[in-house]
RNA sequence: GGCGGCAUGGCCAAGUGGUAAGGCAGAAGCCUGCAAAGCUUUUACCCCCAGUUCGAAUCUGGGUGCCGCCUCCA
């Protein structure tokens, strides 16, 4: 039984989808403008690893993410580059799809563009200035929150205490502080409506990006938990008074990613993007970093931390793909699987996705694959494997290494080659996969002589490049670092 | 000021009343020509004080420290 924690009751509720085993989950996707960093790769990597675990529960997930990619930040972006908005928002878009595609995020189902929504969201104003929860003025449209008896309620906050701590820019188009925007003029970058050329309001995008593609009624809504006050609860005022119903069952946020036990953000610019971190740590080395903490902690980056994932991950790693070699490939393993394994990672997940409950059981389970390689039993080795690379795969690795290309390995060979006097002109015309069993057989060669000093050269060479050697009785492999 | 969260071994972290999972790092050993990988062994009175209870890291009250939201933010 799936129990999640719930944001808006502030407690672990069972997990029961509005229709049946049918869900519908929307996240908050990205503002298109700049490069994306660590703190949006652990909220897309979390609710990636939501979705593949509802999916491996047995919900038909139907999983919305949108883009905002109308927004002033696009527009000043544009305007200091003396370009169009919509190069800005192309440009940035495609490097988030990248971003994502290397970290293995599933593709949502459903990824809207805030600007081919826009009629959706003036009808959603218009509903509101209808039932009087909004009102226009000079081009403007503002929701009227004191009208909404619920406002504040997913962020415990009443609306006297926000009143009292007030920040928000007062206005004189405004009849009350605490109002927001659904609709701002813009002559220069609006889009026709009712009330002018204009722009919408961030909420509203939300609101009627959710409702167009999912339903009014929503199973998850999730996004990170600064997005709690005003976002989400402006787009719960928003779509519950234009639609008369409940908006969203369960309200699921994700913590932040820290350094120096700061938030990281873009304003504080103390993040690293996920390209660069590409640079240095693999996608599976950023999940396992992620998924170490639960979804809703803080998690303190630093290169220690990734380090230690780098190694912990590499045990998993390692009992899959020697494993694998073992019983001799993927489709050697069982679809089926069952076992004490399954059942406490299922019961870690289902108590609102405890992720180090679910490493740890892959841990153990890296440990009976490894027995079973060492007592050379395929029967038992394929049994854990089994289990193992499922569960592995639930969590969103994707382990499969990524064997370079003979190009690619040849390229990397080239720089150590004038070391390795034994290779002939003619080998060195061959592919890099031949030219590096030539360099094996030479090193294996040596070793059978015992001279060792040239068989640890060729190794030493090999590791300054990232390949290291690995010796068994049968067979030297090579792999990655 | 209002609201929310966190405090467990050198580091990360699980734990939701019954006597502290797991990972990293370190140490010792096995294996190996040496490595790599693997295996074995190995370190905790859970921020402080008071209370409830036969029993609390876990519940209650009070401290202390740290973080987040209240403005754009994943």
């Amino acid at each position: 039984m799936l129990k999640l924690q719930n944001t808006f009751s502030n407690t672990l509720e069972e997990f029961i989808p509005i229709n049946g085993n049918k869900v519908n989950m929307y996240v908050c996707g990205p503002t298109v403008y700049d490069y994306p960093h660590l703190g949006h790769a652990r909220c897309y990597i979390t609710w990636d690893m939501v979705l593949r675990y509802l999916r491996f529960s047995g919900y038909d997930v139907t999983y919305c993410r949108n883009v905002t990619d109308v927004d002033d930040k696009i527009i000043n972006k544009a305007k200091a580059e003396n370009t169009t908005t919509e190069v800005i928002s192309k440009r940035y878009y495609d490097i988030f799809s990248e971003a994502m595609a290397k970290l293995n995020v599933t593709k949502p189902d459903i990824e809207p563009f805030a600007t081919k929504t826009i009629g959706e969201m003036i009808s959603i104003v218009k509903d509101l200035i209808n039932n009087d929860f909004a009102y226009e003025k000079d081009g403007d449209v503002y929701f009227r929150v004191k009208k909404f008896k619920d406002y504040g309620k997913l962020s415990k906050q009443s609306i006297d205490d926000l009143m009292a701590g007030a920040r928000v820019e007062a206005s004189d188009k405004k009849e009350d502080v605490l109002d927001f925007a659904l609709w701002k003029k813009d002559e220069e970058f609006g889009y026709n409506s009712p009330w002018g050329k204009g722009r919408p309001g961030w909420h509203i995008e939300c609101s009627a990006m959710s409702r167009k593609h999912l339903a009014k009624q929503l199973d998850i809504h999730a996004g990170g938990a600064d997005l709690i006050f005003p976002h989400h609860e402006n787009e719960i005022a928003q779509s519950e008074c234009a639609n008369g119903c409940r908006f969203v069952k369960y309200w699921l946020h994700n913590g932040f990613v820290t350094i120096n036990k700061e938030k990281m953000s873009k304003s504080l610019k103390n993040f690293i993007t996920i390209q660069d971190l590409l640079e240095k740590y693999n996608a599976d080395t950023i999940r396992f970093f992620i998924l170490t903490n639960h979804y809703r902690m803080p998690v303190e980056f630093n290169d220690e931390a990734l380090l230690s994932a780098q190694n912990g991950f590499k045990r998993i790693k390692n009992a899959i793909n020697e494993g694998l070699k073992f019983v001799g490939g993927k489709e050697k393993l069982s679809e089926n699987i069952e076992g004490e394994e399954l059942n406490k990672f299922k019961e870690g997940m289902d108590n609102d996705f405890n992720t180090s409950v679910a490493l740890s059981v892959l841990f153990d389970l890296c440990g009976s694959v490894n027995q079973g390689i060492a007592e050379k039993n395929t029967e038992k080795t394929i049994k854990y494997l089994s289990v193992l690379s499922k569960l592995s795969d639930v969590l969103g690795f994707k382990i499969e290494k990524e064997q370079l290309t003979a190009e690619e390995l040849k390229e990397k060979l080239s720089e150590i080659i004038p070391e390795l006097d034994f290779l002939t002109e003619e080998d060195k015309t061959q592919d890099g996969y031949s030219i590096m069993d030539k360099i094996i057989t030479a090193r294996n060669l040596a070793r059978q002589e015992k001279n060792w000093a040239v068989s640890d050269k060729i190794r030493n060479s090999l590791d300054k490049i990232g390949i290291i050697l690995k010796d068994t009785k049968e067979k030297t492999y090579w792999e990655e670092k």
